[in-house]
Formats: C-alpha cells, sequence, structure tokens
DNA sequence: TATATCAATGTTATATCATAATCCAGTAAA
DNA sequence: TTTACTGGATTATGATATAACATTGATATA
C-alpha cells in the first residue's frame, strides 16, 4: 500500500483521524460520512473534518473526486500533475488509474504540452471517467444487454 | 460559433430558454445563475433549471464542471468521448480545448486502449485542469512573481 | 365525446454539501 | 505576562441539488 510511506507526523489531529477514517473505507468518503464515523472521536461540526480535509489535500494525501463530492486517498507514492480515476456509475467504485497512464507517458506529456501551448500554467488536473466497472458488467451482462 | 449547428427544435421550451442564457453568458454559469436570468421569464423554482439542464446535457449540448458546479454549453460540434477543460482559478475562465486534444488524438486513443485494459466501459470523461490562465498570468507577472 | 396516457412543467418542501464568522485553548517567543 | 500564532470548537447560514406530488396540455383511441 502507498499509504505507508506518509508522513503521519506532519499531520495534525483531525488530520490523522480523517486519514485513519479513509484508510479504513477502502474507497471514496463523503465529508459527512467521515464526520459520522468520527463522532465516536469526539468529533461534532462538519467544519471540523472541511479543514482537515483541506489539510490533508494540501499535503497531496487526498484528492476531492468533484463529480461525486466525495474523498479518496491518493493511491500512489508521488503525486502526479494529472491524476485519472474510474467511477462506476453502477457501484460507486472508484479506482485511481494514474500508475496505468504513467505507462504510457506521451499521454499525460501531450496534454501538459497542449495545455502550455495555449499559455495555461497548470497547477492540477483530473480526470474523472465515468462509466460501468469490469464487476457489474459481467454482473449484468449475464441477465440482459438492454438496460438502456 | 459551433452552437449554430444544433437543433434547437428538439429543445422543450425550458431547455431553450436555459440554451439562450447559457449562451448570452459566453462561460459556465451556476444553476443558481441560470435561475436568477430566467426569472424574468416566469421561471421560479430551481428544479425548473436543473431538469432542463439535465435534458442539455443529455442531449450533449451542455456539460456540467463539477470542479465549479457550473454548466457550459459543448463548445464543439461532434460530442467527444473525452471533453477538456481548463479553468482558471484567478479570474474563473474556462475554456474547452478538445479540439486542440484532437489533434494529438493519441491521448484520447491512449486513455481510452489503458481504460478498456482494465475492463471499464466508459461513458463519459472529463478533464478539468485547474491554473492560471495567460492573461492572469500577464496581468500578475508584471507586478509580482510571489503570491504563492 | 369521454377518458386514458404521457411528457413537460409547476410547486412545495427538504436534503445535501460547504463555508463564514467568532470565540477559545495551547504554546512558544519577546 | 503579553503577544502572536496555530489549530480547534461552535453556531449559524449559504449554496447546491433532489424528492414527491400536483397540474397541464397534447395525443391517441375506444
Amino acid at each position: 500500500m502507498a499509504h505507508d510511506n506518509i508522513d503521519l507526523s506532519t499531520l495534525t489531529k483531525n488530520e490523522l483521524l480523517v486519514f485513519e477514517a479513509l484508510k479504513e473505507s477502502e474507497g471514496p468518503m463523503k465529508a459527512y460520512d467521515v464526520l459520522d464515523v468520527l463522532k465516536s472521536h469526539g468529533v461534532r461540526a462538519p467544519m471540523t473534518v472541511y479543514r482537515a480535509l483541506e489539510g490533508l489535500e494540501e499535503k497531496g494525501i487526498v484528492h476531492k473526486l468533484d463529480a461525486l463530492n466525495a474523498f479518496v486517498l491518493c493511491s500512489h507514492d508521488h503525486p502526479h500533475q494529472v491524476q485519472s480515476f474510474l467511477v462506476c456509475s453502477e457501484c460507486g467504485m472508484v479506482q485511481e488509474i494514474s500508475p496505468e497512464l504513467r505507462e504510457a507517458p506521451q499521454v499525460e506529456d501531450k496534454i501538459l504540452g497542449v495545455v502550455r501551448a495555449t499559455g495555461f500554467q497548470m497547477r492540477e488536473a483530473r480526470l474523472e471517467m465515468k462509466g460501468i466497472c469490469q464487476n457489474c458488467t459481467s454482473k449484468q451482462g449475464a441477465h440482459s444487454t438492454a438496460a438502456e
């Protein structure tokens, strides 16, 4: 697990709590879901969670998936300029695939090149792909192909 | 303008109103901003706007920018599988760059290849890149380079 | 004509997501 | 001890989005 490499000593108390909650969850969590989990640790207000999430994002440990209003741990060691996620519309699964795309480095290079050519200074980018994951496809495929 | 090619006869009354509002705006609009504009046309409720936006999205005429909770007209003729947007953190400018990326088709092909290899059936994808646009860069650059 | 149906729209209420503003506690330096 | 700073707690509210149900109007058809 990539998360083992993170220096937890730089995290505040609440950041650590949120980090642990996300680590347990094995998937993206909504802020208010994190809040529910942390209520047993005395956290009461949304602000507390959002502040911690903001801190974790600044440290590159957490990403927000805007399409879901949800947050995930960054699943790779070296923060990348383009993060890529598969989001299953069926079961909600989220998979970060930046590592796979890194094996095709032309992709990021090309993107960065095109962007730079427009005079744009990119800070961060996310590619969020929505569709049906393999698991859901095989489950459904056996029964029908209609659905839509 | 690419929007001239759209067959407006397929739009419902409210979809047409929202379409016109977005066309005027020359940029992304929040749903409630659209609502404000359409109040002069008798539209009162958020639902009306959200329903029309949903219809326009299904017809491929509008995209939602999740990172901004905002909606833009699709600025090119042929809906593409990966839509790419530059979002300026400074001035809020949004530019769709799919046409530029199309000149580098390896990018989309590679992405689609990698994704397909994971067994994922992609429906739609958006690459949202945040940074500073050329305009803001040149304005700021003259005065300072610090800022962050 | 009556009536069934369907899509679009209207309306009300509420859920969900996020932040502003203010105050407080600990702690480290002057 | 003051001062300043960082993180945290609390309260309230803003912003975004949808649920649930009623209404309308067009079309089909018995």
